[in-house]
DNA sequence: TTAAACTTTCAAAAAAAAATGAAAGTTTGT
DNA sequence: ACAAACTTTCATTTTTTTTTGAAAGTTTAA
């Protein structure tokens, strides 16, 4: 092979991780996760080697400080670990890469931040005593629906995290009969 | 029961609307949703009768034109109609009340918008040819798993659309075993 | 056809969210 | 204990997203 087809090669290998990159950061801020944050999930995901935050700063030209906080945020998701190698100072970091289990943490992760405290509001909200007119009627009984179509649509999730391995799979095979 | 108890009820109505209406605006944005598009939809769900754009503005205090444009978006998601009344010249809105029905169209319209653009960039990356190094090969193995694994998912979802009634409940059964 | 009663559009303004970078903090080897 | 090598913090700046409101567009009734 020519060095001429090297070069051709590789500039498609990093297109390719750069497409992918830029893709999945635009997919996170359409779920509501910053741009950065899913960029370097990404970055990480397909990253065969624990990555230096040196290197995540070069490769997405962001600031130190934006990487740092980021890669913070995702440590607090726990779904990117910091990796020490022996006589290297500084740290270097991995992504979470079995999916079933990126899953799973992404799902109670969201469950505990944002379903648990929605559904107490739910719960309040749809508490108050009122059998006047039938505004109020209709705002406690479909609170109430709402409520209970949470809860379920959460425990769902919960459950899904107890299969743990291959529980999409598992679920497929289920759901089609 | 006396002026001031109605009064007081009233406002315990109202105060909770409020709430369950801020609640979820501030879920939204959590999940990719700006915050006034799932306030009017917030609205709309507990509002018994349909309401119009002039109460849409005055209870949330936003502008004609942003009612107008969320209103639009929330219809072409499908989960939010016009209705006409009897001799009246402005038009009224009424949100999908149907939970089960609301989380169909939701997931459809996701998967159409995000997920599917999603795959198709997934399935173009993971083709690129290389049995060269070993970072192209676990990009190639990476974005492989992570395109199966979103189809799947994808596929997951189509599938509970089509139990339509009472997905939720069925699916709870089948998971608990 | 006209005008009143509406709704929609979109350029500009405002608000919200994210990014920067320099200073402060921390850790490790000598 | 020191300083080199690194990371974190956060006030400020930048970018992105959302909102406004006035002009343009539409519909209906007379």
């Amino acid at each position: 092979m020519s060095y001429q087809n090297e070069i051709t090669i590789k500039m498609e290998f990093k297109e390719a991780k750069n497409k992918f990159v830029q893709t999945w950061g635009a997919l996170g801020s359409q779920w509501g996760i910053n741009k950065t944050m899913a960029q370097i999930h990404a970055l990480l995901m397909v990253s065969h080697e624990p990555v230096s935050m040196e290197d995540i700063m070069e490769e997405l030209q962001i600031s130190r400080g934006n990487a740092s906080m980021n890669l913070r945020a995702l440590m607090d998701w726990g779904i990117v670990y910091k990796e020490y190698k022996a006589g290297e100072r500084r740290e270097f970091f991995t992504a979470e890469k079995d999916l079933d289990e990126l899953a799973v943490k992404i799902s109670r992760e969201r469950s505990k931040r944002e379903i648990k405290p929605a559904l107490k509001v739910l719960k309040e909200v749809s508490s108050i005593q009122s059998d006047n007119t039938e505004a109020e009627k209709h705002f406690v009984d479909q609170t109430t629906k709402l409520y209970d179509f949470v809860l379920k649509a959460d425990n769902v999730l919960d459950k899904i995290t107890e299969y743990k391995d291959n529980w999409l799979a598992k679920l497929v095979v289920k759901i089609m009969k």
